[in-house]
DNA sequence: CGCAGTCTAGCAC
DNA sequence: GTGCTAGACTGCG
């Protein structure tokens, strides 16, 4: 399996309403990359499968979307994710660790 | 706020 | 095929 499809694997293990980090996904895969995760992301060969914007920034920020920030902001608000500004409203809580499987 | 660390993909030679 | 550059980040000074 290769590291693109990794990232994508662990990301769809990422529950409704809940988010993770670049970090804990990067950390997930074996790596501690997190940009590499990121390119991954933006690269996004599977938007579809791959819910790549229940992925943000440790400290809360969105930081960035294939499909542009705002809508991503859209996407994680309609799963129940509440987003002020350009960040996430206590992400802290619906922060998705993968170490907890 | 700015620099360095770490990994992958893409372009150039 | 190997080498260099850039990028949706994070942590320390």
């Amino acid at each position: 399996m290769s590291f693109d499809e990794k990232c994508y694997q662990l990301l769809q293990r990422v529950p409704k309403g809940r988010v993770t980090t670049y970090k804990e996904l990067a950390e997930a895969v074996g790596i501690r990359a997190y940009r590499a995760v990121g390119q991954a992301m933006n690269r996004n060969p599977r938007l579809i499968k791959v819910p790549c914007h229940r992925v943000v920034c440790k400290n809360g920020e969105i930081g960035g979307y294939a499909l542009g920030v705002k809508k991503k902001i859209e996407l994680l608000q309609s799963e129940g994710v509440e987003i002020k500004g350009d960040r996430v409203v206590g992400m802290d809580g619906i922060l998705y660790r993968f170490s907890s499987q």
